[in-house]
DNA sequence: TCGTTTATGTGAATCATTATACAATAAAAA
DNA sequence: TTTTTATTGTATAATGATTCACATAAACGA
């Protein structure tokens, strides 16, 4: 399976999550395709590759459609717990944002280096010193982090989470981070939220039209 | 050009600056194809395809090249003036950012609905009402809004946005917006950042590691 | 009951992207 | 000066993704 395919079962996903919360039951290849933005033939495709399949004329059962790609897409019961490291303005707002719940993320802690964020306590979350770092995150069993330390801090952040055991990234800072096997030969998943890159491509895009 | 040779093109663009910066005159393509996270092949055969073209054995000039690329993007010497629309925690995470200006992208003013956020008077830039909307679009020539509202505001939003005649948005909230084509057929530039999405497809590469 | 309609499922065709391979060329070394 | 080396530029191959097209099956209607 491939990233953009990915990226599809997971609206797929979101979508089917959103129709079955409207009372629907059924849904066919190409309603999905509207509300994903692709075409009816890719999701039969994508459906057709996983081996999920529906019914001639009937179009696809939601609910098994939803336990199938929550399957693929590793969806348990628990939530999966996550931290925040760097607790400033994009730190802070994640932490007190409530739609991460509702996929099954849970934010359990934030860290920060200035004592002046991490022993205040009006959070959502409890802020700790770094130096607590690796005991939470082995403690809590914590694979994901989200880096929003200021660019001159990336680097290093990115190197200590990598020492704590954490397996994916998701960076905030234009620094782009790559991923680099460890000792065992695994990478690092780490995907780069980079704002002002994606305002440029908006310029870019509204510059020069396709078609 | 495509979307994927777009996002490498402003790559490039910002290694470059980064490597002037540093008093560097020329890059080979497999140093920028390092630091793009690509293969040396493909910075040439976007170079090619742009007709821009290096010394043999020799490089290419990063001012030149600079150049080249920032003529490709649009660039010019006036920053492009922005507004953000929902002056929440994000929006106001990202009024403060200071690192839009070096890449010429000026946030001119936010939005917001509720008086206790829009009369508060200390903000990095003026925060107005929603009716001054289409007055301050026009007089500042805002053709792109971060749209940072929640959820169930977001298609109102949008739409008033559409209305205000704003080209491109850059949304936050998991309503994906889709573009729909305006009555000269004219279809407006949107980019959906999904941060939960982001952190789910993180996991599920974890889940299932590539190779 | 028997055509008609509607949607799935998928092999083949098309289209797009990326990698390979190497000739061309300029700089450096001998 | 000649040879070696390094790098560009691109033609071609390989790979991958998407669309097309249609056989297939189920539901519907007459
Ligand atoms: N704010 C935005 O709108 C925005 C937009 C795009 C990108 N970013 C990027 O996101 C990152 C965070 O931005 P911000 O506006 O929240 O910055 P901020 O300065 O408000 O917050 C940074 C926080 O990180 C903490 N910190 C510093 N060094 C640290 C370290 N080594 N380990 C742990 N914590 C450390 C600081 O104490 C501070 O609380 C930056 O890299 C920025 O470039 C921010
Ligand atoms: N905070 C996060 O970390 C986070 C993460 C992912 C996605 N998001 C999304 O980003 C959006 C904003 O999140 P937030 O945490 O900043 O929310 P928030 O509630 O802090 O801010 C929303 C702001 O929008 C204003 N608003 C409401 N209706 C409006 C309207 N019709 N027109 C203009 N302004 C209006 C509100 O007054 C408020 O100031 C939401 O859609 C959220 O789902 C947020």
């Amino acid at each position: 399976m491939n990233h953009d395919m990915i990226i599809r079962i997971t609206r797929y996903y979101r979508i089917l999550n959103r129709l079955r919360s409207l009372g629907l039951e059924k849904v066919f290849a190409h309603n999905l395709a509207d509300a994903a933005g692709v075409s009816a033939a890719i999701v039969r495709k994508d459906f057709s590759l996983l081996e999920i399949y529906g019914q001639k004329r009937g179009g696809y059962d939601i609910l098994f459609l939803i336990a199938a790609l929550g399957k693929i897409l590793g969806k348990t019961d628990e939530p999966q717990n996550i931290i925040i490291v760097g607790c400033g303005r994009i730190g802070r707002a994640l932490m007190h944002y409530n739609g991460f719940e509702p996929d099954g993320i849970r934010i359990i802690a934030g860290f920060d280096t200035d004592p002046l964020v991490y022993s205040e306590n009006v959070h959502p979350v409890p802020i700790y010193p770094m130096s607590r770092l690796e005991e939470v995150v082995s403690s809590h069993q914590v694979d994901v982090a989200i880096l929003t330390v200021p660019e001159s801090a990336t680097s290093d952040s990115f190197q200590r989470l990598m020492n704590a055991g954490i397996k994916g990234v998701l960076n905030f800072s234009p620094i782009t981070l790559k991923p680099v096997a460890d000792a065992e030969g695994l990478k690092p998943v780490i995907h780069n939220v980079n704002i002002a890159l994606e305002l440029e491509q908006i310029f870019y895009e509204l510059q020069f039209p396709k078609t």
